[in-house]
DNA sequence: AGGTCGACCTGGCAGC
DNA sequence: TGCTGCCAGGTCGACC
């Protein structure tokens, strides 16, 4: 489910409303979740632990603890962390309750189950984290770089933007919308991209992901803040899930087709 | 090296 | 109403 603007949203709103707090009790109701401890070494590792900032990596947030200690938590298909006030009821899809000692909790919520939390001293214990791209939004990605890395490239372009260790955080919905928005075939090869399109596509990577974030993501299903509201981009969505519908450019029907097992939306008149 | 597919899960929705 | 099948924002590992 959240992709990089989700994440970044979500991050942003718990450092701002979280850090400095401290976890006190965690309440662990399905321990599928957790990725490389039990419930009792959850426990006992996070109780008293202070959040001193809170972080994003690519699609997973992390939070930054005292004692050198990290808590990471990839949040895949389905998976909500939400801020309660303490009197809020734990939900059928709350998997784990984080209570702090300003008797706030966050909870985990997870219906699909995917999502996955590890506490770790070193973020290369977590191996999703030592293979990942660069971030997009960071000035390390530049026309320049994407140039010399697409020419390395044969795969479709749409199926490299998803791959992780090129670019973090993209996802399905961004991959269609920013192929869009940059007027490029998805299926086009990476290395046959000519330089104009690569310039356009590094623009749309760019411009695309800022605007989600300004929206704070986009609500298809299961996407929430930390506040339980949904995401804005919803309402700029140009081509996600929109098969059959008018392309808003040239009123084309939208085609939907499967690239690596994943659904793909384009405009076979717009995107060449 | 790159691709494709199934597995991991629950639940919403369309169609019959 | 209720059943079946399909689909879902992500990733991993097996296999060709």
């Amino acid at each position: 489910m959240p992709e990089l603007p989700e994440v970044e949203t979500i991050k942003r709103d718990l450092h701002e409303k979280i850090c400095r707090d401290q976890f006190a009790f965690i309440k662990v109701f399905d321990s599928r979740v957790l990725a490389n401890c039990t419930e009792k070494k959850l426990s006992k590792e996070l109780a008293g632990e202070k959040i001193e900032t809170v972080d994003r990596r690519g699609k997973a947030v992390i939070f930054r603890l005292s004692h050198q200690k990290f808590l990471v938590v990839h949040l895949k298909m389905t998976g909500q962390l939400i801020v309660g006030d303490g009197k809020e009821e734990k939900g059928k899809q709350t998997r784990i309750i984080f209570q702090l000692a300003s008797g706030r909790n966050l909870f985990y919520n997870d219906q699909r189950l995917f999502g996955r939390l590890w506490v770790v001293k070193d973020l290369k214990e977590v191996n999703f984290l030592r293979a990942i791209g660069p971030e997009p939004l960071n000035g390390v990605v530049n026309p320049l770089w994407l140039t010399k890395q697409l020419k390395l490239r044969e795969t479709p372009i749409k199926v490299l933007l998803l791959n992780q260790e090129f670019l973090a955080g993209i996802g399905n919905i961004y991959a269609s919308e920013i192929l869009f928005k940059a007027k490029i075939n998805p299926k086009k090869r990476a290395n046959r991209l000519r330089a104009l399109e690569v310039e356009s596509l590094y623009r749309s990577i760019v411009s695309v992901l800022k605007e989600a974030i300004d929206y704070r993501g986009t609500s298809m299903r299961n996407y929430r803040d930390s506040a339980g509201q949904k995401g804005r981009f919803i309402d700029r969505i140009r081509v996600y899930n929109r098969e059959g519908e008018k392309c808003f450019i040239c009123q084309t029907p939208i085609t939907r087709i499967v690239q690596g097992a994943r659904s793909t939306f384009f405009c076979r008149r717009c995107q060449k």
